[in-house]
DNA sequence: TATAAATAGTGAAAATATTCACAGATATTG
DNA sequence: CAATATCTGTGAATATTTTCACTATTTATA
């Protein structure tokens, strides 16, 4: 979240800010940002705030973004295929090395130079290029099916486009669900639950 | 996320789970959902565990996802369109009544039942109707003109896909950001923080 | 039916997270 | 250059969340 506002701050040309300052864009308390900015030592400027350069790379270096993560997306149906072109993976660290779909057909017409390979190969491909993260485009009821494939094969995150809980049982592998119905849903709880004015 | 697990457990036909069942497949410690659970009040059956439809329902209607909500879809480019098509949103209890797009050729191509209209309209539309949620699909640079405009119109929640921090200023709106590259990098955060074995 | 196993609810304890308040440092201003 | 305003870092105080431990109840079993 601060992350992605200094990259804004940047692009916006502000080089430095306050913690005040970041509260109110986040909306968030300035206690809050000085009390979790300060785990990475102490890199704010008594009196002029955080420089936003050292500020990102501090965030960067501590988070692990400085390092290329390598990606796979299963699933290239309508949503796995626009996500295969998309042009922001490259330029935030992540490197999408190969698509898997079952559909073999659905395979050959794909236009792309990222390497495209059916199902069955999923599990060699992840491991012998040590994918560590995967989105997950197949439809739900695919979906348990192909984390269980991909979590033994190594795979480290998830992250999941299908509506379905994915369990992860055993295995030591985070997942981030991203459904937008979901998202409404808790819109819909928190209007409910503070009705405000 | 005990919601959706409900409607799976419907699906397959399972009528009653316990709270350590459900912590299995979640992830979450049993005594957290059973503390959870019943601000819903007593609910659950010593012995038997939970009546997964009677869950559901409670949840539904604590949460409040019993009364239909209407939604907008503001940005009709790819991602906009094919959300206008999408199929879950209706038996989910949510209704887009309409979409929007500054680009009026673009409007015009686009075959769909729902209510298409340039952007000058938006903030009429969303008063008019009582439009409470709206998902913005434009482009980043965009985003936040955008959500002031709809905040205006007395909008109360957002789902924004743009990879930009909204500001909500002294608005009472609730905003889901859904970008999969800030997923991503919670997932290489994790891996960071938690190098594990 | 008696016994054992399973399960929710819940007060209390422990662990986390948030907020407050202020010292000490830097910047700004006239 | 002195006075004022701004700002971080942080220990202490609160508040919140999570975990634990146990009781009471229901279900399953033999």
């Amino acid at each position: 979240m601060v992350f992605q506002l200094c990259d804004e701050l940047l692009l916006q040309g502000q080089t430095s800010i306050s913690s005040t300052g970041m509260g109110k864009r986040l909306g968030v308390a300035a206690h809050t940002l000085r009390k979790d900015l300060n785990c990475l030592g102490e890199i704010g400027n008594t009196g002029s705030g955080y420089d936003v350069s050292r500020l990102r790379f501090h965030l960067a270096e501590n988070l692990g973004f400085s390092e290329v993560r390598k990606a796979c997306i299963v699933g290239l149906g309508r949503l796995g295929s626009a996500l295969l072109e998309y042009d922001r993976f490259t330029p935030s660290g992540f490197s999408i090395v190969a698509g898997f779909d079952a559909n073999v057909n659905r395979i050959e017409t794909i236009r792309t130079d990222i390497k495209v390979c059916p199902a069955y190969e999923m599990a060699d491909v992840v491991r012998r290029e040590a994918i560590e993260l995967a989105l997950i485009t197949v439809p739900g009821p695919a979906a348990q099916g192909v984390a269980d494939a991909l979590m033994d094969a190594g795979i480290k995150g998830i992250v999941n486009f299908a509506p379905v809980v994915i369990e992860t049982g055993a295995f030591d592998v985070a997942v981030r669900n991203m459904d937008v119905v979901n998202e409404m849903r808790i819109l819909a709880s928190l209007m409910t639950l503070n009705p405000d004015k």
